[in-house]
DNA sequence: TGCGTCATTATGTCTAGACATAATATGAGG
DNA sequence: CCTCATATTATGTCTAGACATAATGACGCA
């Protein structure tokens, strides 16, 4: 019972990252028991098995009963993308921001729960950045029928307000029609970057929102690194 | 010393995930000290922690020492990105899948090391799907130099060769040049999807690659699930 | 009042041992 | 040679206790 390296089950996690990035350990190679691991590193066995825990987090490697814990096959290009709020994001950028509501609207939708349709405007530096349209469920986000959505932008409001838990995102490029170009101060047909967000707490759904940006003003970043789940981007 | 539930770890995991996504415990709430948790659920400290660390490793809260527990502040929408090789998307899709080498090019920098540039197109059921320009550091991945690209896309050969660590990938909505309309046999200025990926090893960069996707027929697809930074998409 | 010091406290990590569980390998019987 | 039951093995999870560490807050001193 010593005291050993001040974090062992660190040094485990690293040495083994190590090894898988530097190809020393392929894909599919068999990693030692977990016995052999802690006599190595002189070590508990729940040390070990922390470590490898956490390298399957990690998504580095696969762990099988009685089969053992095995490098894992490279898996399709994944990354985390950062979805901004994106007064945040204008902001970061120096830019001045300001959200401007074109329509704000109360649906009431026979026997079920009452709507809020919200489209309105992002503007960087003055001038526009991405239109926006979005629905809220009132069902789900009461709260939302007090906000005023003529001063703040919607996704501002909700990304304090409300828990999240779960959220779909689809990117596409689109042209603009003759009205959407108007509107984002470019050329009709002009290539945009649409993202359309569904977000959901629990099984219900809370918002929607289509937002269009200029393609020539705003690109997504996403970020993956191996081994640390790390997320970054903007 | 109890057996007590077959999953104590998951069971206080879940009970806590469900206090934060139905807002009963709210951003900035303080979560009871380990040691009351364990005298409530009844197990091991070591048991609470190894719950509380998983929280932590899906973003639900955040634990200071001395400090304690809390439930995280709702982090800007972000969503893991899945970026499939094409090849197996076209055929998850259930079409023929084809790729068509333009252009195989071994470039030789000054007194650095040699690249490989590949052009090509990729087909779905005989239709272009994709442009793809591609840079391959032969200093890093020399078995390149072996493989054929003609036949085989680089992506899917790469996928298959060498282990990843990190990567960046760009996305943004750019009208199609005259040239690249004429490969994706869309019209001049349609809107399309650019996607740029930098894929490293370590610190040296591995691979480069611009895909250009029709709009019409590509969208890119994160989903995001709080608690369990489940990963999904297409 | 202001500042430095120190005890307290809650998390962070580890150990040694135990039992549970699933999947493979083995051997018996057809 | 094939199939099914059984033993084995490596992971999965947990416990009870220990020591490390960082940050807070209280206390005492100038």
């Amino acid at each position: 019972m010593t005291r050993a390296a001040p974090n062992p089950a660190r040094r485990i996690r690293e040495d083994i990252e190590g090894k898988i990035h530097s190809g020393e350990w392929k894909p599919g190679t068999r990693i030692p028991i977990e016995q052999e691991l802690a006599a190595r590193y002189g070590c508990a066995r729940a040390t070990v098995s922390k470590a490898l825990g956490e390298l399957v987090a990690a998504g580095l490697i696969e762990r099988r009963r009685k089969a053992g814990s095995f490098v894992a096959h490279p898996p399709v290009h994944s990354a985390v993308m950062t979805v901004p709020d994106l007064a945040e994001l204008i902001a970061a950028r120096g830019e001045s921001y300001r959200w401007e509501a074109r329509a704000i609207v109360r649906r009431k939708n026979a026997g079920e729960a009452d709507t809020l349709q919200i489209d309105g405007i992002h503007f960087a530096a003055d001038e526009p950045f991405a239109l926006e349209s979005r629905t809220i469920e009132l069902a789900e986000v009461p709260a939302a029928a007090e906000a005023n959505f003529a001063v703040e932008a919607p996704g501002t409001w909700l990304l304090a307000h409300i828990p999240w838990t779960s959220a779909r995102h689809v990117v596409r490029a689109v042209a603009a029609t003759r009205t959407e170009a108007k509107a984002l101060a470019t050329g009709s047909g002009a290539a945009c970057l649409q993202l359309e967000r569904d977000t959901w707490r629990g099984e219900r759904p809370v918002t929607h929102v289509r937002q269009l940006f200029r393609g020539d003003r705003f690109d997504l970043v996403a970020e993956f690194q191996a081994g640390t789940g790390k997320r970054d981007g903007n």
